[in-house]
DNA sequence: GCCGTTTTCGGCCCGACTGTTTTCAGTCG
């Protein structure tokens, strides 16, 4: 049991007991923020309790969340979770994820009109059996039917380039009005985390109603779900959810921060401002006043004179915090980090010599090895490994070595007209089904580089996958692992295999791995990279590139690399040719 | 159900929008 099904399991729990009515929210919350500390352990929880590790020391995870996840792991079976199923239908789980329903709304369906399933509730509003239920009317039965309906169409989060895409038209747009003083995108999108779910605009404006006239009239707007003086919210054809919010200047710090997240991390900083006596809003810093003194919040609490909310500096200052990064906005340990003035001094773009993973015509690239090239130096990159694939993937027209030699001709003749850059020999070799090379050794030894990946067999048992890949990271002349995982963001989940295994074995043999910067892969993941770093693992950074226009993604991975914590020192591709060569020199 | 510079009890982050309500509950982010 993987940490992303226990949290699955603990999550369902959580919900269960919401429909169930429990009426202490805070032990919902408990299990929510278990949760959470599970999706963003970078080791697996079920090696912790395997090696009889105290889970409690874990944050959230205290005795009873502790004997539960032992449950988890070692049974398969939560009790808990059983008993309580035994009352709520499991399946009614299901029918809190469409927006505007929630566990009042599922247990108001359930005791009415026995529905415990998505299909059960559109019959029934589909005869207009939900209008006449108290508490619902005609509206909601409609947009019950409408969540449905997209729900079984809906494919999952967006990839932050398709977001890019989406949202730079929608940014020109809004500000061609005059009246948008400021514009910016917040959210996750902000925190360029690799997928997003939906698009938080953030706008001061001299006149908010004209401006959120514009915003819900923009062309591609599809639907427009909700529009109000401050907050609207459309979908575009595209699916795309964006939400704007429009807000004075004295608070578009505060909201910056507020809505750029994560959520987590507002929490944290929320708390870390109680403690000072401030409140924390997306409206400003505000201190606490005595009861009846201040202008009461929706909270209940009392507020006083506000300190600060104009930028996002200052309502970091007000906390005791220097400003930080959106990057590492997800508490993973940056508010303590910065409140000991030890924020990592994370990589830019600016800082990598060369992209070490590419490809050309040889194989099944786009370009030719000289436009490649020619494309690199003109990026500033002092180096660049062209690694056109190995035979075993013949429909890539991978190459073999007579198609190898052929090639270093080629190469030698376009590096001598390239002087003001330093072409590497490379090759992506297939690792096999068994975990040996596609290539012969003899080969691998006449380049500077070996990067090794699968491209076959994803599917293979946990154990045997873990085998094959730590065959081949033992291979004397394996020197880089290119996208280890396999994932494809929302088209193919990341191999099974043990990944601690695999890391400690390439931290013992001097093998790097990849940080692949294609948006569809961004693999390693921000976790898995944090995990490596741990292990000493070098990483590297490389586009994958199968054209000269994808040599432009690698943003998208220097931005991954931050999220996950990369200084300059992790990454090899920031060194000079000869210290990344000698860098990953076998012993 | 978790947690502790308010420490083993009594707290636990903040606010807007919708639909249905006649003053607010439910949901969402």
């Amino acid at each position: 049991m993987e940490n992303i099904e226990i949290a699955a399991v603990l999550t369902e729990m959580a919900t269960l007991l919401e429909i169930q009515g429990e009426t202490n929210p805070f032990r919902i919350r408990a299990y929510r923020n278990a949760v959470y500390t599970i999706q963003e352990s970078p080791d697996p929880v079920r090696k912790m309790v395997e090696e009889g590790a105290d889970l409690t020391e874990l944050p959230a995870i205290g005795k009873d969340m502790a004997s539960h996840i032992t449950e988890l792991v070692t049974t398969g079976r939560l009790s808990i979770l059983e008993e309580v199923s035994k009352e709520i239908p499991r399946s009614l789980v299901q029918l809190t994820k469409l927006p505007g329903v929630g566990p009042k709304k599922v247990r108001k369906l359930w005791d009415e009109l026995d529905i415990t399933t998505l299909d059960d509730l559109a019959a029934a509003a589909s005869a207009g059996k939900i209008a006449v239920l108290a508490g619902f009317g005609k509206k909601s039965e409609e947009k019950i039917l409408e969540a449905i309906e997209r729900h079984k169409k809906r494919s999952g989060r967006f990839r932050i380039s398709s977001a890019d895409e989406l949202v730079q038209p929608l940014i020109e747009y809004m500000l061609q009005d005059e009246r948008v003083e400021r514009l910016e995108v917040a959210g996750s999108y902000r925190r360029r985390q690799e997928t997003v779910g939906d698009i938080d605009l953030l706008a001061i404006a001299s006149d908010a109603e004209p401006v959120m006239e514009r915003f819900t009239s923009y062309p591609p707007v599809r639907s427009v779900e909700k529009s109000g003086d401050t907050r609207g919210t459309v979908i575009l054809s595209s699916d795309l959810q964006v939400d704007l919010r429009i807000l004075p200047a004295e608070s578009y710090g505060s909201a910056l921060v507020y809505f750029t997240g994560s959520k987590e991390h507002n929490v944290e900083l929320r708390k870390r401002a109680l403690q000072r006596g401030l409140s924390v809003s997306e409206y400003g810093v505000f201190e606490l006043a005595e009861e009846g003194e201040g202008e009461e919040s929706t909270t209940g609490r009392d507020l006083g004179k506000r300190v600060a909310g104009a930028t996002e500096e200052e309502v970091y200052a007000s906390v005791g915090l220097p400003w930080i990064t959106p990057e590492l906005r997800t508490n993973r340990g940056e508010l303590e980090a910065a409140a000991n003035g030890e924020l990592p001094a994370l990589i830019e773009f600016e800082d990598l010599k060369g992209d070490l993973q590419m490809h050309s015509t040889w194989s099944d690239g786009k370009n030719t090895i000289e436009e490649m090239l020619a494309a690199c130096a003109a990026r500033g990159y002092e180096y660049v490994a062209l690694t056109d694939h190995s035979k075993a993937l013949a429909m890539t027209g991978g190459l073999d070595a007579a198609k190898l030699r052929e090639q270093w001709k080629e190469i030698d003749e376009v590096a001598a007209r390239h002087p003001e850059i330093r072409f590497l020999r490379s090759q992506e070799v297939d690792i096999l089904a068994d975990g040996a090379l596609d290539t012969e050794d003899e080969m691998l030894e006449q380049l500077d580089l070996v990067v090794i990946a699968v491209h076959s067999r994803f599917d293979l048992p946990a154990a045997k996958q873990t085998e094959r890949l730590l065959k081949a990271i033992q291979h004397p002349l394996a020197n880089i692992v290119a996208h280890p995982t396999g994932r494809i963001i929302n088209r193919r989940d990341p191999m099974d295999f043990a990944l601690d295994e695999v890391l400690a074995c390439a931290a013992e043999h001097g093998v790097a791995m990849e940080l692949n910067a294609h948006p569809h892969r961004l693999d390693l993941r921000d976790i898995d990279l944090m995990a490596a770093r741990k292990r000493g693992v070098k990483i590297v950074i490389s586009t994958d590139a199968h054209s000269i226009a994808d040599l432009d993604l690698m943003p998208y991975g220097v931005e991954q690399a931050r999220r996950a914590w990369l200084e300059p020192a992790d990454v090899l591709n920031t060194l000079p040719a000869d210290d990344l060569l000698s860098a990953l020199a076998k012993a």
